[in-house]
DNA sequence: CTGAAAGCGCTTACAG
DNA sequence: CTGAAAGCGCTTACAG
């Protein structure tokens, strides 16, 4: 492939000039970029990047972290990172720490720290102390989805509060019999939603004045799989069958509704279903939920992250911890609805 | 961070003793050797990225180029991807085409010049003519997933025979009236996936001396939501309404399903539904599908261009169209069974 | 506005 | 086995 060299000679310029004319950050005459502009389009002529980066120290290349890539919540915020940072001239390098530790060490440990990002975005990740310490000898921005790292910025939901109200809408509706599907503790140690979520359900039941019994309280993870289990079990007790269940996320909420349609009960007559997220196929399911618009949200987490890239103050900007709340809303649909008189 | 100069320094030697000690690839003193590793670990010196390519025209980084990341498929081909490549040392830059042609175009004539990637591992991407000539001038190796490209290695499932698989195992069971929902030929322009299936279908149809009446084709996109709209429509006709549907994804399945049971139509009993894919929702659903092992796909597909990379002779192999066929089976679940008598 | 030259931080023939 | 030095292909003060 034609390097700069090529283009100089064909232009009849030096490579410091081509350099200019074809980065327009300095000034160059008319005559001089038209020349450079034609060699360049003739040639085929696209700059190393390798070079760009040795030269600048600038990598145009955002590294993105996540637990998962294969699961809905980080694939869609993935496409909406990755879209985002194409229109903006970023290139996309992901890592994904499903590989175990030994993998999650090498991330954080080598991948990370060979120069090759600019800053690090994280989803849905809980870097510990020494990760952290890691990160923060590269001396890059970092930023955060999906929870709070300490000394970073971060954009997440108030988990807490999205139990809390998906609780409220059940509880509005008149149940009084309502249980909560939670992420199993410890399974996902990255992010700890799972109690936050869980927390806030408490609190309502509490402030409405009603009991949470224990067996209205189960864990799995968080694939429809362990919730059609679950939900399986806990509407099959012969006693204080729950009317409504709060998932802690809609595909949860899948499996919860296919084990009451395939115990032979309604929904939502018999019993009503919530999640969180608005995942794709929700609507296919008619599931209530607490819409927390995924992509919207790695859109505007990449944003920011460009922002402070350009900010031409960005040494002083480096890792200050800056929360910012992103804002969930009710979306009701078919799955939940009073219940019916004397259910059950 | 520390440079190479400063672990050389530390160690009292040479940077290219350095450099030597450090990648283990020529003969080094084992004292050399030792002060070395021990001077790198108490700097922390990872090898700056950019001066390593540079140097060797090496990037240890693959460009994935996919239609999508937020389906399913992509995602769990990512996945796979992602961790045989790390396993290996290296990175994955991410290049997603949902952004229309212009970022399209953007990504064939700009970002993969950018010498920034060894190779290039397309996902159900069919590139034009003039693409293929600019992934061809970057002279490095490329692999195709979910299609054939002219003049490239890939590995990818029998659309047709998958088709004419699935098709088989409903009129086996004795159906006689099988329709089939289809990808929108146009849609997803990137794979004709849609046709070959279809084809597989007509085949298995004709073969059977079966009649594939008009209203028993459909096509809409992939999503679940598309496949319940049609599959309203089908089974509402009052005459000739089918007793199996073939779908040609798993979750244009699960729409099928529930769209079917919205009618109040019980499954397999009253109608039978078949996908492609082995999606991991389809266990929930109980779907009947020709499993395409999506995961160990996307390894393999690594796998083989990972050969390639480290092939010595790698010059002579650069886009070689090579096409290996990757195995499908039937996997059998509750949402097909035989008719029932005079049903319908 | 433009060019010669230094420099980014590595790797690797070339000598010894 | 080891070091001095050239070179990878750009960008950018520094002069003019």
């Amino acid at each position: 492939m034609a390097g700069i060299e090529d283009v100089a000679k064909l232009a009849g310029v030096s490579t410091a000039t081509v350099s200019r004319a074809l980065s327009g950050k300095d000034h160059v005459s008319d005559r001089a970029r038209e020349k450079v502009e034609a060699a360049a389009q003739e040639l085929g002529y696209v700059a190393s990047h390798s070079a760009y980066t040795l030269a600048t120290g600038r990598n145009r290349n955002i590294g993105v972290v996540m637990p998962y890539v294969d699961r809905w919540f980080f694939s869609a915020v993935l496409e909406a990172i990755e879209s985002t940072l194409i229109e903006n001239g970023y290139d996309l390098t992901l890592y994904n720490l499903s590989g175990g530790q030994e993998q999650r060490t090498k991330i954080f440990n080598e991948f990370l720290l060979r120069q090759r990002v600019d800053a690090v975005l994280t989803v849905a990740v809980h870097p510990n102390e020494a990760e952290l310490e890691q990160l923060n000898k590269m001396v890059k921005p970092i930023i955060a989805i999906g929870g709070q790292v300490h000394g970073a910025r971060s954009l997440a939901m108030d988990d807490h509060h999205a139990g809390k109200l998906a609780t409220e809408h059940l509880i509005a509706l008149g149940h009084t019999r309502v249980a909560n599907i939670s992420g199993a503790i410890g399974s996902d140690r990255e992010f700890d939603q799972a109690n936050k979520r869980k927390e806030g359900y408490l609190e309502a039941m509490h402030e409405a004045g009603l009991e949470a019994r224990p067996n209205w309280l189960a864990e799995t993870d968080y694939t429809s799989a362990g919730a059609y289990k679950v939900t399986k079990q806990m509407l099959g007790e012969p006693k204080n069958a729950p009317t409504a269940i709060f998932c802690n996320s809609d595909e949860m909420g899948f499996g919860a509704i296919m084990a009451a349609k395939d115990l032979g009960l309604r929904v939502p007559q018999d019993i009503s279903v919530i999640g969180i997220d608005n995942h794709d196929m929700s609507e296919l399911f008619g599931l209530t939920t607490v819409d927390q618009r995924v992509r919207e949200q790695g859109a505007e987490a990449t944003r920011l992250l460009l922002e402070v890239l350009n900010d031409p103050a960005l040494d002083s900007h480096v890792n200050i911890e800056e929360d910012v709340e992103w804002k969930v809303s009710l979306l009701v649909r078919s799955s939940t609805a009073r219940p019916s008189q004397g259910s059950r």
